[in-house]
DNA sequence: TTGTATGCGTTATCAT
DNA sequence: ATGATAACGCATACAA
């Protein structure tokens, strides 16, 4: 393996202090052009290249942040990845990739492991940590964006980015009503979730709305996931024959509960109208091709990079993000 | 922000030297067990947690890899990241993810970035490198898996993972063959991409094997996503509408292929059989079924980071492992 | 069993 | 404009 070049080496081989090639390379005043120019040419003929982490100790900023999601397999989360990955490659950062398998401890654990490195920040996806134990970690870290979460209290380093849930519910219902579908379901995701929460919420209000009485009975959890929907969906119709619309926590249960319903017999949508929420690629993929509230997945994961920088640069913080999805309309409803 | 506690501030507090409290909390020998008990306190009760890079400065270890990928929104490598994470968790490992867009130049980039942090190793996936500059790569990095490519040179820190391309795509002529198909596509991927090349090299030995003679026209190349199987189903079948099976570079290529012939009134897979490869999780989401080459996609990922790890303690390197990927026959052939 | 000196690669501070 | 020295947080080598 080829030895790592450093300051010193460079240094040495132009015959200035370390200093001085430090000022060189970070365009800091201090030098005549003429040395400058020497210097990185220095630097370009023996192939130097700071190290990120030495330089990190030195000034308490590493331009690493954490990004913790349950799954990155998850279309949702590896959307949102992707927008959080290339604002930080644009911005010259670098992320840590955890996955938490939806479980608090892991959770913690991953955290933990992110904050013994000294990282700048962390982009916290679908947390299922406790208020406290989250307003344990806006403290430690320098700065934390959290994605599908709030917080009670505001903090300066603190920034939440959500979907509307609430209203999204809604706007199915709506659609639903519109269509004129009365025994409307709702097969919601995890219920620890909060963003679950916030669905079944606006699905209560909707529902009131057309003055059409919430029947538990016409409410199923499962886990976020196509089996899920399988699931759930099964024990559904088995229960209540009478369905004609469900409104599924996301896509990927869509479309589990679609495939059940065409297995059952009904047809999609004529006998049962479907809509699910995120937009994941699938969504389009899929004959019927899913009627889903879209939401700029890449889109929050950018804007959830660059709040956190804006934090860490003190340029921003204590902000709320609402994210408005869209209805589009497609086939499964 | 809380202030960090370090461990001069518990050698202090435990009125030690810092060597004392380093070897307390790294479980080395050398203190009385009362000693190190009396510091193990110490360093919950003031929340003490080393600092990785500090640590690594020291070390020249950093406990922390690079995952290059092209795009971590492809299921295919979706999973492989989920492998490689925990596997990366299991062993107290933490990972880089960077997206290369399937660009050259942003690979180098990214590269570039990681080699700055003075990570212990890579974990490169479907690299676009010249033979040259990957062995660049391998002499600088500490440690090197390759996923999806090969190098010509053995190196004692680089391992490849390797799926067999070549016997995929003969086991998936030898099945359109039973299946009495003659008139057989092959839909690749990326010309440039280093699998899509074996996997048509397999192609046409199964076409030689079956003594059926190559046609060009039957051959089709595009981006590995469906758009991009949609895109080069529409063009082969408007050029040969004779075509009765088509072999697909992925799963998502197959899908979408799948689709335009459906489009075109072709039944699935009576008058179009049609395979593809990985078998990601939509492979038995959609309908049909589809018929694909199954790959263990997590497993490679896991095998990946161990065998980097074993890269990195030096009790492995210089090996090039073939995973066999299994027909699994669904309905799409 | 415990401590001291030194170095990892870089930057900040204060001199010159 | 340039350099010497200390500091970041930790570990290694060597003393005591």
């Amino acid at each position: 393996m080829i030895k790592r070049t450093t300051l010193a080496d460079i240094a040495k081989a132009a015959n200035v202090s370390m200093m001085t090639v430090s000022r060189a390379i970070n365009n800091k005043p201090g030098l005549s052009d003429d040395l400058r120019q020497r210097i990185l040419d220095l630097v370009d003929e023996m192939g130097y290249r700071p190290n990120t982490f030495a330089r990190g100790l030195a000034t308490q900023q590493t331009t690493t942040v954490g990004l913790v999601v349950p799954d990155n397999t998850n279309p949702f989360f590896a959307q949102i990845a992707r927008g959080v990955e290339d604002a930080a490659f644009e911005n010259l950062y670098s992320i840590f990739l955890v996955n938490t398998n939806e479980d608090a401890a892991r959770e913690t654990a991953a955290l933990e492991t992110l904050w013994q490195k000294g990282i700048d920040g962390v982009i916290l996806c679908s947390s299922r940590q406790s208020e406290e134990a989250l307003e344990y970690q806006v403290q430690r870290f320098p700065a934390i964006v959290l994605v599908n979460r709030e917080l009670k209290e505001p903090h300066a380093n603190l920034i939440t980015i959500n979907v509307n849930d609430q209203r999204s519910a809604q706007r199915v219902l709506q659609h639903f009503l519109d269509l004129d579908r009365k025994q409307i379901a709702y097969i919601g995701g995890p219920i620890n979730s909060f963003s679950n929460q916030r669905r079944l919420e606006g699905y209560k209000t909707g529902l009131r709305f057309a003055e059409i009485p919430f029947d538990p009975q016409l409410v199923e959890s499962t886990q976020p996931t196509t089996e899920g929907g399988r699931e759930a969906a099964a024990v559904l119709l088995q229960r209540r024959p009478d369905v004609n619309a469900i409104f599924a926590y996301n896509d990927l249960v869509a479309v589990g509960a679609m495939q059940v319903c065409q297995e059952f017999g009904k047809k999609v949508p004529e006998d049962v109208a479907i809509i699910g929420v995120d937009d994941i690629p699938l969504a389009t993929i899929i004959r019927p091709q899913l009627t889903t509230m879209h939401v700029a997945l890449t889109n929050i994961g950018r804007l959830a990079m660059r709040a956190l920088i804006d934090i860490i640069t003190g340029e921003g913080g204590s902000a709320a993000f609402q994210i408005e999805p869209e209805l589009f309309i497609r086939d499964s409803a």
